[in-house]
Order: C-alpha cells, then sequence, then structure tokens
RNA sequence: GGCGGAGUAGCUCAGCUGGUUAGAGCGUCGGAAUCAUAAUCCGUAGGUCGGGGGUUCAAGUCCCUCCUCCGCUACCA
C-alpha cells in the first residue's frame, strides 16, 4: 500500500498490421524513459501500451494471406509483445483491442456517451472508393477521362450511402476550445497545438461512429449489423488498460492519465476526439497530449510500413546494444521534433558517450580502486575546493537540471546535461591526476577516487531511466544498493557507511563497450 | 489556395520576452597526459545566422517581401 503520488503514462495503441518499426520502437523508448523516471521520483507509476487490432485493413490484411482475423491478430500482438520485452520496455499492461476486457470497457463508455444524448442513427453519404475503402470530399477529387470522378489517389469513387451511428462532435466545440485555451500545456508540443487549435476552430462535424460494412471490431450495443469506428474502441484501451468500467480497479487510482505519448500524425484523434468522447461519458480528461516527431532514415527517407526500407528496430538493438539503441534514439532527437538516424550515428554516438565519456569514467576511476585501494573503497580525508565544485556541478545536473527536463519531456536536454556532467568528471580526474598522486599522496588519491565515486554513482542513477541495464549494471558492480537508486536517496550519505562495511570491488569491467560498424559487403 | 513550422560553423543542432567580440557536440589541426574501453584533458581553425528591404542607439532575435523544405487543411489507421 503506497501513498506516493499516482502517475499514469501511456503509448499510441499500435496498429499491428505489420511487424514493428523503428517509429513504435522510438515511442516504446521514450514512454518507457519517462515511466522509470516517475518511479525514481518515488511516483506509483503506471504505463500502458498494447495493440488496436479492429478495423477493416487487419481484416483485410489477414484474408489476403487466408488467414482467419482473430489468429492473426494475436500473431502480430505477439511481436509488439515481444518488441517492449526486447527492448526493456517496463510497461505494467500490455491491452489488446480483442481483449473480452477491452470490449465491456468500449460498450460501456458507448453507452455513456448514449445516455448523454450524443450518439444517434443516420446515413452517411458521400464519394467512396471501393479501391481505398475511404470516402473523400468532393472538393478532394479530381476529374479523369470522360468525366469519371478520381480520389486523390486516382481510384474511382461513386456515391454511396451506409447506415452509421453518429457522435454528436459539433456539440463540444466551444467546451474544447475553452479547455484548451484553460489548459496551455494540454497539447504540446506548441506547433501540434497550433494545428488542432486551428481545425477546432474551422468548425467540428459529427463524427460517424459505426460500420456497417464489415464485423471486425466491437459490436455496437443493440444495434445488430454496426461495429464501433476503430477509434472509438482504440483510444478505450487508456481506460480498459487500467481496468474501466470497474469503479473497483486501478481505474480510480490513475485516471485521468497524466500523459497520452503518441505520434504527432494521430494528433487529432487524442487532441479532439478523445477529450469530446470522454466530456461525453462525463470522465476527466487527460493532462496532457505530446505528439512526438517521425524517426526518419538519414537519407531522409521517410521511415513505414509501406517505405519498404524500415529498419526493424530488435535487429539495430540486437546489433548494437539495447542501452545504445534507446540512448541513441533519446539523445540525439529531440523530443517533438523529427529525427534521423543511421547506423554509423547509432555508432558514433555511442561510443563517443557511452564508451568513451561514461564508460570509461567508470573503468579508470574503478579500476584505481581496486589496484591501489586493494579493492576496498578508500576513506575520505577532507574535501577541496575542487571536490566541492564537482560536487555542486554534479548534484546539481542531478538534483535539478536533469529532473527538470524529464518533467518537461524534453528527453535529448536531460541527457545532455547529463553527459556535460560527465565531462566535467572526466576533466576533474585529468586534473586531480589520481595516478600521479599514488606516489605523493595517498590520503589525497583516495579522497580524489572516493569523489568520482559518488560522482559516478549518481550519475548512473539519473541515467538509469535511458540505459536501465547498463545503469543497473554499473551500480552493482559498485555495491549500490536498489533502494538508493533513485534521485532522493542517491544524494543521501551513503558512500561511507558503504566503506566502512568493507565493501570490495570486483574485477572492473566495461560496461558500455566500443562498437563498430559492420564490415562493408 | 489557407494556416503553421523550419532554413545558424564540414555534419547534427542550441540560441527565452532584441543588447558586450554568434554558442555546443561531432569532425579537422596542434599540444598535454598515460590511471583507463588507443579512452581522457587543453587549445586552434571554421559562420556576411536562406536572399533583399525596413524599424531601432542596437536584430540571428521585430516588420515587409522573395526563395527552398516540411506539417495541418476531418471520418485508412
Amino acid at each position: 500500500m503506497t501513498m506516493s503520488e499516482p502517475y499514469y503514462i501511456t503509448t499510441a495503441i499500435a496498429y499491428p498490421n505489420g511487424r514493428p518499426h523503428i517509429g513504435h520502437a522510438y515511442e516504446a523508448i521514450a514512454t518507457d524513459a519517462i515511466a522509470r523516471f516517475q518511479r525514481l521520483m518515488g511516483r506509483d507509476v503506471r504505463m500502458v501500451t498494447g495493440t488496436d487490432e479492429h478495423g477493416l485493413k487487419m481484416d483485410q490484411t489477414a484474408r489476403a494471406a487466408g488467414r482467419e482475423t482473430l489468429e492473426f491478430a494475436d500473431e502480430m500482438s505477439t511481436y509488439f509483445k515481444n518488441m517492449c520485452s526486447e527492448l526493456n520496455i517496463s510497461n505494467d499492461v500490455f491491452m489488446r483491442t480483442s481483449d473480452k476486457r477491452h470490449h465491456e470497457a468500449s460498450i460501456a463508455l458507448w453507452q455513456a456517451m448514449e445516455a448523454s444524448g450524443d450518439l444517434y442513427l443516420d446515413r452517411y453519404e458521400g464519394w467512396y472508393s471501393v479501391r481505398d475503402e475511404a470516402y473523400y470530399g468532393e472538393e478532394e477529387l479530381t476529374e479523369g477521362e470522360g468525366g469519371v470522378k478520381l480520389s486523390p489517389q486516382g481510384t474511382p469513387v461513386e456515391w454511396t450511402v451506409e447506415e452509421s451511428w453518429f457522435f454528436r462532435l459539433s456539440k463540444y466545440q466551444d467546451a474544447l476550445l475553452a479547455h484548451y485555451r484553460d489548459n496551455p500545456d494540454f497539447i504540446r508540443p506548441e506547433s501540434r497545438k497550433n494545428e488542432v487549435l486551428r481545425f477546432v476552430e474551422g468548425g467540428l462535424k459529427d463524427l460517424s461512429v459505426s460500420r456497417t460494412s464489415f464485423d471486425w471490431g466491437v459490436p455496437v450495443p443493440g444495434s445488430p449489423g454496426h461495429v464501433m469506428y476503430v477509434w472509438v474502441d482504440a483510444l478505450t484501451t487508456y481506460l480498459s488498460g487500467i481496468g474501466f468500467p470497474d469503479k473497483e480497479s486501478d481505474f480510480s487510482r490513475f485516471w485521468p492519465a497524466n500523459v497520452h505519448i503518441i505520434g504527432k500524425d494521430i494528433v487529432r484523434f487524442h487532441a479532439v476526439y478523445w477529450p469530446a468522447f470522454l466530456l461525453s461519458a462525463g470522465l476527466a480528461l487527460p493532462q496532457q497530449i505530446f505528439g512526438h516527431g517521425f524517426i526518419l532514415a538519414r537519407d531522409g527517407a521517410k521511415m513505414g510500413k509501406s517505405a519498404g526500407n524500415a529498419a526493424d528496430p530488435l535487429e539495430l538493438a540486437e546489433r548494437y546494444g539495447v542501452d545504445q539503441f534507446r540512448y541513441f534514439l533519446l539523445r540525439e532527437v529531440n523530443f517533438g521534433q523529427d529525427g534521423s538516424w543511421s547506423e554509423e550515428a547509432i555508432v558514433t554516438r555511442s561510443n563517443a558517450e557511452l564508451a568513451n565519456s561514461f564508460g570509461n569514467l567508470a573503468q579508470r576511476t574503478l579500476s584505481q580502486i581496486f589496484k591501489n585501494c586493494d579493492a576496498y573503497l578508500p576513506p575520505i580525508h577532507g574535501h577541496t575546493d575542487e571536490d566541492n565544485a564537482l560536487f555542486d556541478l554534479v548534484g546539481n545536473t542531478v538534483s535539478e537540471t536533469i529532473p527538470t527536463a524529464f518533467e518537461n519531456l524534453a528527453l535529448s536536454q536531460a541527457v545532455e546535461a547529463w553527459i556535460t556532467a560527465v565531462s566535467a568528471c572526466n576533466a576533474y580526474i585529468d586534473a586531480q591526476a589520481p595516478w600521479a598522486l599514488k606516489k605523493t599522496d595517498t590520503a589525497r588519491m583516495e579522497t580524489v577516487l572516493a569523489t568520482l565515486y559518488i560522482c559516478i554513482a549518481q550519475l548512473a542513477v539519473a541515467i538509469s531511466p535511458i540505459i536501465p541495464a547498463g545503469a543497473g549494471k554499473m551500480l552493482d558492480a559498485m555495491g549500490v544498493a536498489p533502494e538508493l537508486r533513485n534521485f532522493a536517496r542517491i544524494k543521501s550519505h551513503w558512500y561511507s557507511p558503504l566503506a566502512e562495511a568493507d565493501f570490495r570491488l570486483e574485477q572492473p569491467q566495461g560496461v558500455f563497450p566500443r562498437l563498430e560498424l559492420p564490415a562493408e559487403e
């Protein structure tokens, strides 16, 4: 029974009609780093991810492969679940929209919206392309040969009428605008917010929220032949993942979510439809929607299922290391903007900062303690101004700069502040030169090594949300107890007790090896 | 078309409400050191801040205009 403050974070719910690509990995990693950070701040965290398995495309993809849709979905969702474990994602829940509990949640949400009088049966009419399985607006169409109307994709369209349930989205225009105004951080980053504002200001039309052309979805209660529009049930995952509609579940403690981490391409669904659904159902709105950018190949080509050049994130993680891959993505890409990747960039970044700067700092410090202090943590014989300056810099980075950056979801800035502090440690060790003090002043040597030991432990804890495995390994080797590995406790006086407990180092081993690019074929 | 971003050293980018000689990392070149994963540290070179015009004592930072790239412009997800 914890009394700590709850924190609820989600990734978008991935549509698994293909294997996970680097964009899915990026989102999971970023969300995981934030969740891990919040845990280290002492919060009671729930992180939910999962797969959005309904909709026409899943149905079609399965059929095209001659498979049963559910069986196909079972397999595909496994890839996403595996990705989470392979990439060291600490999600508490993996929710599939095909799950029975999820259906119950979706129906409960639907009924709540219906009870508010926001759902009505009508006909949906429009220009429909059978080929694209999509409706198009009159203004989007072009005229082909013989006056035939064509979709933007150049496929023929025909006027189609379909019975559909509608959601009174138009009714919520003012309420949404008021919410955006009263909660300036509801949509981030700023550029996404502007797009949404303009979209909503432009007027909202009611939304068609059921389909009759296929049955792979959540059945609309009391309306045979209709299944819910996939977005209605997909978004509901954020509720079902914590037990909605069961009032005795985690739902009561964790809703509303602190933040939904999503791709910039689905901001509208989260910043317009979702809050409107929740308002209608009488539920609280999430505190924030954060739309991150895309990860592009360094040549500028967009990564995507259809682009054909989608790198397999698990292959990259295996080749270069999970921590290295995570570190690269969160360090190199400004969270909220697009970024690019290449194998060379991963290797360069990882070697320069994880292997050379941080890994080697730990290795040279621990090695000297191992060899010169008989592997016992050396005592401290009073600190100099130089020591205190380093403590101040590292301490301030660990307890102020990095937490502030994480709270603002400025992930790359957090890492940048971290590496700056690491560099300060390297400058310190060079200036103090404990290897020279060994011959002239062993007491001072001991103090210098102890000072570094304390700083390295703090830095390892601070970066552990980004590189949990490597940081953990390093702290294990250093004898730092698990209960000390959070932002509050690592700043306490644990060093002397550990030294006095006669803790002894094992032969130090590098945690972050230098990487090499695979040889050209 | 409309609205919104972006264009800063070879590369990737910081530069908040305008104010001393425009910053960082990587890369380059030179030096130091040798505890360490040939890792580290110090220093150097390098930019008319997309073009043009304007406001101001002062503009990368505000206004106008032009060029280039990108995003949004509702029912695939």
